[in-house]
RNA sequence: UGCCUGAUAGUAUAAUGGUAGUACGACGGUUUUUGGUACCGUUUGUCUAGGUUCGAAUCCUGGUCGGGCAACCA
């Protein structure tokens, strides 16, 4: 029984087209980044509609490079981005980069210029501007529009010959001045720039923009299907014009809604400010909205996967919420993760019938979820333990499942105990509690006929290791940091770091293993950082478990 | 202001002229050695005013509101 989920536009689109027998049938996406940053939660919906399209209907998807601003563009971000892309568990057909396309591209430019259909302007860029009108009042040609074809043509040759200098000329494609859309009001299609490149180095002077670059390139290598995002809407004309005019395969641009969420920012330049200014560690840093951010905070590419399932594809425009991300990474995690038991916040607990040096070892299973339990691990007991300080309550409300004088809990995988007493310090705070426990009520062998409504998490003093573990909240404070008042950064969270610099943590936990997820039990799920190691393990929170009661309170 | 887009529960997303459905959330319950999970139930919606039609979320007209474009960025 496979349930029939309805086909999104895109998708409706593409089986039309095969059906029409367009392009014999044939689907090839291109998933298109400028290596100007790393890739965030936005990119991964459009890597999963680019290849999603293409291994749902049997075609492929190319990995292009869109680095024609050699001033913002560096290796580091292609390599991150290379690697995000295949965290994500997605095959590029072919690796490339509209740099690749630099000759013809020009050759296309030259093409353009003997049609009369471009020219070479020596104006500045502030007399571009001026000359472009406004929406209402249509552009004013100036003295270069009638340039010859000779001429341009001289002129656009040493532009790449290096004779000019950034700013002097530029190349515009001669389209109409009057037009109501303001992209076709005679774009510039070249422009000089005496800049390293990431990958043709000096070779270069002039580069061309994004409009005489993306459709050129998507048709350079025959791509069908060009799904871009919601801004691009009014490019389009342009890039079906230049296709048209250079007489070449006739890709064809569609966009659907980029992704919003909620507490986050999702542009690359509020991304880099967050870097640079240090108000997060790095690109990575968990709290980042940015896949490798989302990678060392503990979500899995299937969980993000699935998130960019569920939240559909549409052209309307979108707020995620959050909390459907951290929906998502819970019902993953929970399949899988490994259970274990942490003390974050630790108080005393002595167990005062139970003999005190004894070592006695019990044993859980890694995951319930899983039939037999995912095989388990040993966990040593004795007569003192670490407990969660939120588990006493001097004086517990009705309905408090856990310790209080006179309350029995059990103790996960161990034994009931009971609430005798406890002791303050002199600022009032509890420093230990003491319980007796029922011998009969062993876990897996109980007799005792005793029911508890709460079982809570513990780890053995003497046998405890010690862990840092940190703890997240969303980064911004507001739902939607850009449109608010102000700089976006007034809004950022003061407390969306917390760091826990000992935490008790049961023995095993010293084999966890990199990139997997272990649930904490009770207190969520959480994963190795990449700074971790054997003498000092370092643990992110992925996110906390649903918690039901605190909501109530 | 000109052009382009879009508008369905709190948030997303279906219904392609024929019963407005699904998921997440929220709320309530059952189960539970995680106040987790699982399961069950409840809740709330077609921007607005007209028109076409036996019948409109869907088609038409006007309005309202949101987003985009006017970078030598992509």
């Amino acid at each position: 029984m496979s349930e029939e989920r309805s086909l999104n536009f895109i998708e409706e689109i593409v089986e039309e087209d095969i059906a029409a027998g367009k392009h014999g049938g044939r689907v090839l996406t291109r998933f298109p980044p400028e290596p100007n940053g790393y890739l965030h939660i936005g990119h991964a919906k459009s890597i999963c509609l680019n290849f999603g399209l293409a291994k749902k209907y049997n075609g492929k998807t190319n990995l292009r490079f869109d680095d024609t601003n050699p001033t913002k563009e560096e290796t580091e971000y292609v390599d991150s981005i290379k690697e995000d892309v295949k965290w994500l568990g997605f095959d590029w057909a072919e690796e490339l980069y509209a740099s690749d396309y630099f000759d013809k591209l020009y050759n296309f430019a030259v093409t353009l210029i003997k049609k009369g259909l471009a020219y070479v302007d020596d104006s500045t860029a502030e007399e571009i501007a001026s000359q472009k009108g406004t929406p209402t009042e249509p552009g004013t040609p100036n003295e270069y529009r009638n340039r010859s074809a000779e001429e341009n043509l001289q002129l656009f040759a040493d532009m790449k010959a290096g004779k000019y200098q950034d700013g002097d000329k530029v190349l515009r494609a001669k389209i109409d001045l009057a037009s109501p859309n303001m992209l076709l009001r005679d774009p510039l299609i070249y422009r000089i720039k005496h800049a390293h490149h990431h990958r043709t180095g000096d070779v270069w002077c002039i580069y061309p923009m994004y409009d005489f670059a993306h459709g050129q390139s998507d048709a350079i290598e025959e791509i069908t299907h060009s799904i871009c995002t919601l801004e691009f809407v009014s490019h389009r004309p342009l890039y079906d014009l230049f296709i048209e005019e250079l007489n070449i395969f006739p890709s064809k641009q569609y966009e659907f809604a980029r992704l919003n969420m909620t507490y986050t920012v999702m542009s690359k330049r509020k991304l880099l400010q967050l870097v640079n200014e240090k108000h997060v560690e790095s690109w990575d840093d968990p709290r980042m909205a940015t896949i490798s951010g989302l990678r060392r905070r503990g979500y899995t590419a299937t969980s993000i996967r699935e998130f960019c399932e569920r939240i559909g594809v549409a052209k309307r425009e979108n707020m995620i919420d959050f909390s459907l991300l951290e929906f998502c990474i819970r019902e993953d995690l929970n399949k899988t993760a490994w259970r274990r038991m942490a003390v974050l916040d630790p108080i005393k607990m002595i167990i005062t019938n139970y003999p005190e040096g004894k070592t006695e070892t019990l044993h859980g299973e890694n995951n319930p979820e899983v039939e037999g339990g995912d095989g388990g691990r040993d966990m040593p007991f004795s007569n003192e333990l670490w407990i969660e300080r939120e588990d006493f309550m001097e004086e517990p409300p009705k309905k408090f499942f856990r310790l209080g004088v006179g309350l029995m809990v059990r103790l996960k995988n161990a034994y009931i105990v009971k609430c005798d007493d406890f002791k303050k310090d002199a600022n009032g705070n509890v420093t230990e509690i003491y319980c007796t426990y029922i011998p009969e009520s062993k876990s897996g062998h109980d007799t005792s006929g005793i029911n508890v409504k709460g079982t809570i998490h513990w780890v053995s003093v003497p046998h405890a290791k010690t862990a840092e573990v940190r703890l997240y909240d969303r980064l911004f404070q507001v739902e939607d940091p850009s449109n608010e008042e102000g700089d976006f950064k007034d809004y950022i969270n003061p407390n969306s770091l917390h760091i826990i610099s000992n935490a008790y943590i049961e023995a095993d936990l010293a084999n966890a293993e990199m990139g997997k997820g272990y649930q904490f039990i009770r207190k969520g799920y959480f994963t190795l950082d990449k700074h971790s190691t054997a003498d000092k393990l370092v643990f992110n929170r992925t996110v906390t478990l649903k918690d039901g009661w605190a909501k109530k309170g």
